[in-house]
DNA sequence: CCCACTACTTGGTATTGTCAAGTACTAAAA
DNA sequence: TTTTAGTACTTGACAATACCAAGTAGTGGG
């Protein structure tokens, strides 16, 4: 998969993903890759980045299956970013498609 | 506009444009500027490497109306190139507007 | 007891776009 | 004729984000 692609839309992604209900990281792992190709390096920092910036709060639940997971909950800034960068993501992949449309009839 | 979305879509957009028919490099920053803001600092050197790649030949021509212009003409390797992105980009786009779809469904 | 799976961290690297500054040429206005 | 606006391109330092590899550590089953 094209890597340049994913440069934004990750973070996109993550932050509908756990707008849906509180999640874990490895959990968002296995949630993201059916969207798109990712790798577990690329999550974690990136989860970190959005908590820093006060998108996230998160809390750790014991498991039985493992280390205790750090649970991700999406903050009211969060959820202003996700809608910000959501209208952002419309506008620049309609933009990109109304071009190559436009590419496509003076061929 | 979010930078980070451009990321390897720039290459399409310019791919596209060359194809139709060969343009210099100032007058693909106006094309271009149509679709995604970009300034010529991020241009010239894309422009540059696609020629290294062998996606694009070039030849000068003089003007009436400032320096010679370098056009850019896009090769065989060049239109393969294109397709290729052009598949992943509608895979890609089309994967994150599923998943987009299907979070606002389940508001 | 070791292995597979879960869960997370860290550090180095690659790619690509931005910004700022600079070079240089032409034509028209002052 | 000097200045200004517009055309045309180059370069280098910088920022953001994704990848990859390696490492730490807990749990339960063979």
């Amino acid at each position: 998969m094209n890597t340049q692609f994913k440069k934004g839309v990750l973070e996109l992604i993550v932050l509908l993903s756990v707008s849906k209900h509180d999640m874990y990281g490895y959990e968002l792992i296995m949630e993201v890759s059916k969207v798109v190709d990712v790798n577990d390096g690329t999550i974690y920092p990136l989860l970190k980045r959005l908590t820093n910036e006060r998108y996230f709060d998160t809390y750790l639940v014991e498991s039985t299956e493992g280390p205790p997971r750090k649970y991700y909950k999406i903050t009211e800034l969060g959820i202003k970013q996700m809608h910000e960068l959501l209208k952002s993501w419309e506008l620049f992949s309609e933009s990109v498609n109304k071009f190559i449309k436009e590419c496509k009839v003076n061929d």
